[in-house]
RNA sequence: GGAGAGGUUCCCGAGUGGUCAAAGGGGUCGGGCUGUAAACCCGAUGGCUCAGCCUUCGGAGGUUCGAAUCCUCCCCUCUCCA
């Protein structure tokens, strides 16, 4: 804030946005700000339903970190009232009410992991509850009296899910209010939020005019494609890479991008200058570098930042041993077993190698089961005593068997 | 409140008395090719004590030798009218 003009400070946030609304009146907040020496109130909203934050949610986070860097507040907004409800988003699903004991303890994993990016320093942690839960029945129908229906069935979720015949629960247009009246709780200059969030943010300023209050300026950031490369990264959709997972899960779920995803990483999860990425590509079309070998630096930076460089480095090796020499990891699950002679499938059933027998049956009949790098294709196995046996299943699965 | 449409396996979606563990697609998994990439090709995809048996088609009953398919009641959703 002190040695950076607004101008400045407002390019630097704009990196890796999708929309500022509007940048004009950003400028003149960051001006004021500066002038009367008092930063700008940030907020950005998260779920308490699901505290294990992945790659997808550190955009969002490391645009906040962007503000906090400049000096700015940063209001990290568990939405425990809101999640009675559920962002309607997609699917909507019924969950069931939190205790405040759950809200409380995920807030809890929500700070150790929000705090690998955040400055603890300069963000403070609210809940909506604070003031949601003195909300009186009439200042709720005030609230409600300052939107309308056809407004909110603007929003697109909303409007393809009326036009295609699918049930919206009133409590679901709910939603977008409540989350628009904590900008007003808040008194918020800034709101953040990925792009799926546009339309709620934008309540925010409508509901914050009503409520006599200078509008938020809401910035989007991108929706972070999970390892899929085509849906969002979410974790019930299984295609996300968590932060506090291990180098080497992390290092492999990296590798395991397409090339065209890992542009788009770079560009939104490293600070990698554009240019620089642009040059890349430039290289890789031309056949000088191998993308291979830009997604095993992608990978090692990310497990670097989240883990150290060192555990870094030795994911690295770990992977080329394991997949490129297709050698065995390091580590792998040990059991210890006495039994002679086992049916695999109930033996890899057992060992949580496959969910099920008929699973074990089947990747055997197809030759997915490995034991010593010999492919099995009898279903029993005898172990003889005082060996070890290494098994691998699939691509990835491994265990080592001790036999007594 | 009235009238109509509909609820199928992870998802979408066929199936209207036996040949249905249920077409097809998507997803996922395995194999091949690779760079654990993409694309592509092949295969698999409810469970189990596995040539057999058990459990699935919103829920509970019923008809039938036999039901995802027919009947009754219930629950849920959508549309139109009020």
């Amino acid at each position: 804030m002190k040695d950076f003009t607004s101008e400045e400070q407002l390019a630097y946030l704009k990196r890796g946005t999708v929309e500022i609304i509007e940048e004009e009146e950003l400028l003149s907040k960051l001006k004021r700000s500066r002038e009367k020496g008092v930063p700008l109130k940030v907020k950005a909203g998260f779920d308490p339903t699901a505290p294990d934050l992945h790659l997808g949610h550190t955009v969002l986070l490391r645009k906040m970190r962007h503000f906090q860097d400049l000096g700015h507040e940063v209001y990290f907004l568990i939405g425990d009232f809101t999640a009675m409800i559920g962002d309607p988003s997609g699917r909507s699903e019924t969950r069931p009410p939190l205790t405040k004991e759950q809200v409380l303890e995920n807030a809890k994993t929500y700070k150790e992991q929000v705090f690998k990016i955040l400055d603890p320093q300069k963000t403070k942690v609210v809940f909506n509850s604070e003031w949601m839960s003195k909300f009186t029945a009439e200042d709720f129908i005030r609230l409600c009296a300052k939107y309308t229906v056809a407004r909110m069935l603007e929003r697109e979720d909303f409007k393809k899910r009326f036009e295609s015949r699918r049930p919206i629960a009133i409590h679901e247009l709910i939603y977008p209010l409540i989350q628009a009246y904590d900008s007003v709780a808040l008194q918020a200059d800034v709101e953040l939020g990925g792009t799926d969030q546009r339309f709620n943010l934008l309540v925010g300023r409508d509901i914050q005019r009503e409520y006599g209050q200078e509008p938020q300026v809401i910035i989007t950031v991108p929706i972070l494609e999970g390892l899929d490369g085509v849906q969002k990264m979410s974790k019930s959709l299984g295609n996300y890479v968590g932060i506090t997972e291990s180098p080497q899960e992390m290092f492999g779920k990296i590798m395991s991008i397409s090339d065209e995803l890992m542009w788009r990483y770079y560009e939104l999860l490293t600070d990698v200058p554009l240019e620089e990425i642009a040059r890349w590509k430039e290289e890789v079309s031309a056949g000088r570098i191998n993308p291979r070998d830009l997604k095993m630096q992608l990978a090692k930076e990310i497990v670097a930042r989240y883990h150290s460089p060192e555990a870094a480095e030795k994911a690295a090796h770990e992977f080329e041993k394991v997949f490129s020499k297709k050698g065995v990891p390091e580590e792998m699950p040990e059991v210890l077993i006495s039994e002679a002679k086992v049916w695999l499938p109930k033996f890899l059933k057992e060992q949580s190698l496959v969910k099920s027998t008929s699973e074990g049956k089947r990747l055997i009949a197809q030759g997915g089961v490995h034991i010593d790098g010999q492919k099995i294709k009898d279903e029993n196995f005898v172990f003889s005593s005082g060996k070890h046996y290494v098994f691998r299943v699939g691509k990835k699965r491994f265990l080592r068997v001790i036999v007594k």
